[in-house]
DNA sequence: GTAATTTATATTGCGCACAAACTATTTGCC
DNA sequence: GGCAAATAGTTTGTGCGCAATATAAATTAC
């Protein structure tokens, strides 16, 4: 057995649990009217307001030309604004609005209802997360100086 | 802290690593005119060839409505063709031309390349794959009776 | 043997991922 | 001060993910 088997792949496997678990987030997204990524925008936002596109980009891990039209959606949808920054014009802060607020009570009951659904053992579950984020530090890193 | 707070999300340590792996494919697949999916597809006609794109579709655990564009694109760049099956007039068989078949030796190197670059121990990669098939299973297999 | 159902694949439409190119500020450098 | 380089964000184009719908052939029911 080469290793181009394909269900030799690592990168099969975890690309094939990651969209069925996105997949999975779908329907208890879709009554507050958010996709997967604007979910994690409005989870960042709920933790930390009023920061800028590059520190949303770094804290959710998606790229800036990712990220500008989820904002704009998210904007056309009264969740935030996109103030341009006094101090540093080309910046834009980036507010939630009095709505997107409220939002976060609709969301709170998501991480339970998935994990009831998903996780078999938690201790299994953490050690998922801790490996890869032991992948995505050692790939980000990886051409670095 | 609340189960809302972003990094203790497992799905996006998932998701951020996924996507960051995949990026790391790209220059790899680059000189063959891959993409990831691309990729996926080729492995498993390279080792199963002249199939119907409902079993690629479930090797691959890609959707149909994902598969026949990517496999007209192979198509176009002449790495396989899409047949009508004789007995069965709904299906197409999938088959690899000469090229698509040559094309295997490029790729032979991708995996070990790949693997220097991202595996720090190898325990840990097969762990890694383990708790992916795991979660992969519960969640394809979750809605059914 | 024909109608209803199921199955295999294709199409459409929306949102995301990402590289590359672009615009507009700001910061350094002299 | 004036100009080059760096930085923040946007735009563009290609390919994918996926739900929903469509098409067409095969199977089942009667």
């Amino acid at each position: 057995m080469s290793y181009l088997n394909l269900d030799v792949q690592i990168c099969h496997s975890l690309y094939s649990a990651t969209n069925a678990l996105i997949r999975a987030y779908r329907p208890l997204l879709e009554p507050l009217g958010l996709t997967y990524p604007q979910y994690l925008v409005m989870l960042s936002l709920w933790q930390e307001d009023g920061v800028s596109v590059k520190h949303l980009a770094e804290h959710t891990r998606l790229d800036s030309g990712t990220l500008t039209p989820i904002l704009k959606r998210l904007e056309s949808k009264g969740w935030l604004q996109r103030v341009v920054s006094d101090q540093d014009e080309r910046q834009k802060s980036i507010q939630l609005t009095a709505a997107g607020r409220r939002l976060r009570k609709k969301a709170e009951s998501i991480p339970e209802t998935l994990a009831c659904q998903v996780i078999g053992n938690p201790e299994e579950a953490l050690q998922l997360k801790a490996l890869c984020e032991s992948l995505y530090s050692t790939l980000s890193g990886a051409d670095k100086p």
